[in-house]
DNA sequence: CGAGCCGTGACATCCGAGTGACACTCCCGC
DNA sequence: GCGGGAGTGTCACTCGGATGTCACGGCTCG
């Protein structure tokens, strides 16, 4: 699924704008401000991001010179009530991909939506962990350690990635599963450790004293990145 | 160089347009009706089109609906007069990446074309494809591979664009039926396992252990140009 | 109506998710 | 320290789903 950021310091407009993106099928979040905005896109990477020019702290134009720094920067639909043609020019030429004039109707927005995420391929969510001499490709299911590659199949990248997502931190067998399976899969919890298994095969100097993928005895595994 | 091509029947406006285009360092053209403009984009693929919709017999729409049947579509900027909600939306749907309403100040138009035209190099529509042994003419529907001579569908040179616009990344089935097919089309997924056999036919020395396009087992095919 | 192309279904084959068995390790109470 | 039971490491095996491959039917176009 595609996924949305809109950043706006007007609430209930934001409101109404992720409501209905989410009604369109896309996975749809705000943020009040440029700040936020950037630090929620430096986790979690989105498609497209509508950004509004006029807001508090840091403009518009400040989010659209950080963006091309983040790991996966997203296409851009700037949303505002500026409507100079010098604004509209800054702002393209800053790297927006569609500049909006406020008030926009909601339809012709979305279908510029639509425009905008029309030949994205696939997820660009975040694609890359990196940790120690490890090297993972989330959409390429694949891991690198020390210039030897291994294949990752679907489950193994979902592992990686909710461990990644949670550093230093013990995560119960149950909670992986609900994580990384989904809410309607029910495999056996030793499952899991089979699959802590082949990891570390991939990602350990030696597998059978594991310093990234760390066993807590009675509570499930922990993923350290630094070792 | 980026080519441009204005189809506008408003004569001075278009010459114009292409004289301020040439300004800033594109190749622009421009064709006085969809027919005209159709004809030239087939003879010769652009990067850009910039688009009227009022248009004497073939509409700006019946243009659109028309485009990706081309050897290599361009992206598409609408320019119009009408400035219907309803328009917008249509044009945008039909493909348009981008819709301008008349009157237009022309800094923007320009940046609007920028914006458009911006991280498509290296993505200029090739008329070849060439790997390994392999020669693909993708306007000739014709494949090489040690003078051995094979002809290609149009959905299989679809396919094989789409695989060299992505090399060595794994392209889910759903993903590859979306690209070659169009929004539109609905076949089997079983479908794409047909084209794929049929192009390591013609591309594998051995088909039945593809080196070029590989089976990511749970995720689709991947097209490994190095072998 | 013949040829080529697209799409589906059927069958054989292959792969990996999941299970269970067995050995080993850890924690706990003694 | 020393069992013992629970928890974990590891592997071989199974089974369902995914893929390779082919043959057939519908379709368009000349």
């Amino acid at each position: 699924m595609k996924t949305i950021l809109v950043i706006e310091d007007d609430l209930p407009l934001a409101r109404g704008l992720v409501d209905n993106l989410r009604f369109e099928g896309l996975l749809a979040s705000s943020a009040a401000s440029g700040e936020e905005g950037l630090a929620r896109l430096r986790e979690q990477p989105a498609d497209l991001l509508l950004l509004d020019l006029m807001l508090p702290a840091m403009s518009g134009f400040d989010v659209l010179r950080a963006l091309p720094s983040l790991p996966a920067p997203p296409r851009v639909i700037v949303v505002s009530a500026r409507d100079a043609e010098a604004d509209v020019v800054r702002a393209l030429d800053l790297g927006a991909h569609d500049y909006v004039k406020k008030p926009f109707g909601l339809s012709e927005l979305l279908a510029r939506v639509r425009a905008q995420l029309r030949g994205l391929l696939g997820e660009t969510q975040a694609d890359e962990i990196v940790f120690a001499d490890v090297r993972v490709s989330l959409k390429r299911f694949r891991l690198w350690k020390r210039k030897k590659e291994s294949l990752l199949s679907h489950l193994e990248v979902e592992m990686l990635r909710l461990f990644a997502a949670h550093p230093d931190e013990p995560l119960k067998r149950s909670e992986i599963i609900r994580q990384a399976w989904g809410e309607d899969a029910y495999p056996s919890e030793r499952t899991v450790d089979n699959f802590v298994l082949k990891l570390r095969k991939k990602i350990e100097d030696d597998p059978a004293r594991p310093r990234h993928l760390v066993t807590e005895f009675g509570h499930g595994y922990r993923f350290c990145p630094a070792g």
